[in-house]
DNA sequence: AATGAATGAGGGTTCATTCAT
DNA sequence: GATGAATGAACCCTCATTCAT
């Protein structure tokens, strides 16, 4: 009887101990980046034994995976796909995603500096993860330039170029803001930033 | 009277030996970053034995740090600042210096690898040297766009911010090179950032 | 309640196994010398990894440190407090202490070397520690000394001098045991020892 | 013509450098100790380049060995061996040797480091060397305690425990001055060490 | 599942000694 | 003889991972 309900317990129990040295993780990954933080930092924050981080990752390469992992979902929720056919709420849309990622990476230097300063160079698995998440999100970035050149609101240039200056130019924002230059407040970086998504692409 | 001589042979001998040392640093940190690199890779390189690389640095980091020192260096060669009174002269100026820094940055792609993704995390005394470089460079540009703004031919917004959002649209591009995406041709590319550059900022 | 026993176990283990490398070290050192002796002399003396050393001690020099504490209360064990007011007692009772001092000295030639050829020149807070080791001797010496300069039984002169000299007078003669000299039987170097300290102190 | 000046010359120069060397090294081993001191404080000290170092040594130890060797003999240039038939002049000479080796050794504490805190340690060769020392000064003074005894004005006792008694009561007087122990001025030490020995030995 | 003591490969740094100039 | 750049063996310490309890 009592059997049962254990196994869901557990099981309950076993996501929420994964969860919370993975949050672990990302505090002293986030804190000290790859290598500097210790198997030892994760554990004293998660407040487990040693062999229990082991019991939810095989190593540490494979929980540092996995904080980039949470990170790129989180990213990615906050981003929605631009409805293609109505045209009239694609600006509304654009700054929608760019208050909603703007929020979460002021809101979040430990995500910026593992996502821009940590996740190269630690090994070319990691590179390609990294390459990927940037891939796709500059595929679906310069189709919407074709797009928009093919309606004529977009000036002609390389699509892709054009989507990585654009990436380019907002992960800076984020990273000079690590790196401790003081910005202006979220709305303005917002606003600027849309301004200059609009400047750089308009084709009139 | 011949006291002057070797002096001079020794100086530029040792002179030679801490170049090669400094290269082969170069190498190892931009292949294998700051961890990954070892001592033993860089005097492998360099074909010096052990105690021969602490006659010229005192630390493995001390290396890095010299080695980042002289990427500094190299990029600031490069870049001519802008004569402030002939105006007319300025977008052929700007364009030099895209085309210069183009071409130096596609070329070493090492040079790229450290300066973009091993400069930070390795300790706060080298984040600051990185942020100090940014600083500088943010600062010359923000001035300019400032006067540009003054004199109409910079649309309105915050300097810093658009300082900023160029910045890291050219390093973006650099970026994505070192992360392996396909790029086009150098020219393409340095046509393509000035067409950002004059687009994302022009007044009218 | 089931909890406190396996504390306990371990306690008791950690405490096996931190004596069984203080032990080794003691041998290390004794044999080789603060210098002599490295780390990887210890642990194959004690049997265990690199690793675990460095669990027991954070550094060679702090398992130096223990090892010398070790020997100071080892040596403090054997030495009894003169009662003040038996005076009757006082030459039984100092007989006592250099039999058990003399026994433990003769046994123990590590020992020896340690305390007085080992224990110096390691580094400035070493020093300090065996200063305060000879200090509280001497000072417990010269004391008794005033004594029995004031009661009539000792010679007049400097008790700290006369208190070193003894002090010397007995450390010399383990020191020589350490250098090889040949020396009498225990019970003969005893007896010699305590003539001496009476003449050399008899105040008529 | 020329050239046998040179040679001369040159004798004395290599003396006067070795010499030169002899006493640089002395300050370092007395300042630092044998392990602490290295080639490169003993060369900076002199003012000589590495090479030459080992034009006149052939290795670290070789040059501690050669401290050592000056020390012993500056040490026993002191002592005047005691004339065997004028007994009335004994207790003079006594006196004046223990005046001048109090004052040397008061006066050159970096020689009473190496004598007593250096020399022991350093390799089984050094070891030797230092019991040599210390035999022939022990059978020395136990030779005269025996005289002494024959004659019936010294105790009975084991000669040898005797001398290494009283030796280690000298000793140990610089030995405390070395760990910072506040003496008396040195005509007292002088005074208390002459009625140490006397009392000590004193046969009636 | 949880623990934490034990492991040992690995890496940075030192420093006595050599040798070409 | 003098120099000092070069050498490389040696050694301490770290830390990710394992495994018996």
């Amino acid at each position: 009887m009592t059997e049962t309900i254990p196994k869901t317990t557990n099981d309950l129990a076993k996501d929420a101990r994964r969860k919370q040295l993975l949050d672990a993780a990302f505090q002293a990954f986030g804190k000290k980046g790859y290598h500097g933080a210790q198997v030892s930092d994760i554990i004293q924050e998660a407040g487990v034994a040693r062999g229990t981080f082991y019991l939810y990752f095989t190593s540490k390469r494979e929980a540092f995976e996995a904080v980039l992992n949470a990170i790129f979902e989180r990213v990615h929720s906050q981003v929605q796909s631009l409805p293609r056919h109505e045209v009239a709420k694609i600006p509304e849309q654009i700054k929608g995603n760019l208050t909603r990622i703007t929020h979460l990476l002021l809101q979040e230097p430990l995500l910026v500096k593992i996502l821009l300063a940590e996740s190269i160079g630690i090994d070319p698995e990691r590179e390609e993860q990294l390459a990927k998440f940037y891939k796709q999100l500059l595929e679906l970035t310069s189709k919407s330039i074709r797009q928009g050149q093919e309606m004529g609101f977009v000036r002609q240039g390389d699509p892709l170029l054009m989507a990585i200056a654009l990436l380019g130019a907002i992960k800076e924002i984020f990273f000079q803001s690590l790196l401790g230059t003081e910005l202006p407040s979220e709305g303005i970086i917002v606003d600027e930033i849309y301004a200059f998504v609009l400047n750089a692409l308009k084709g009139f």
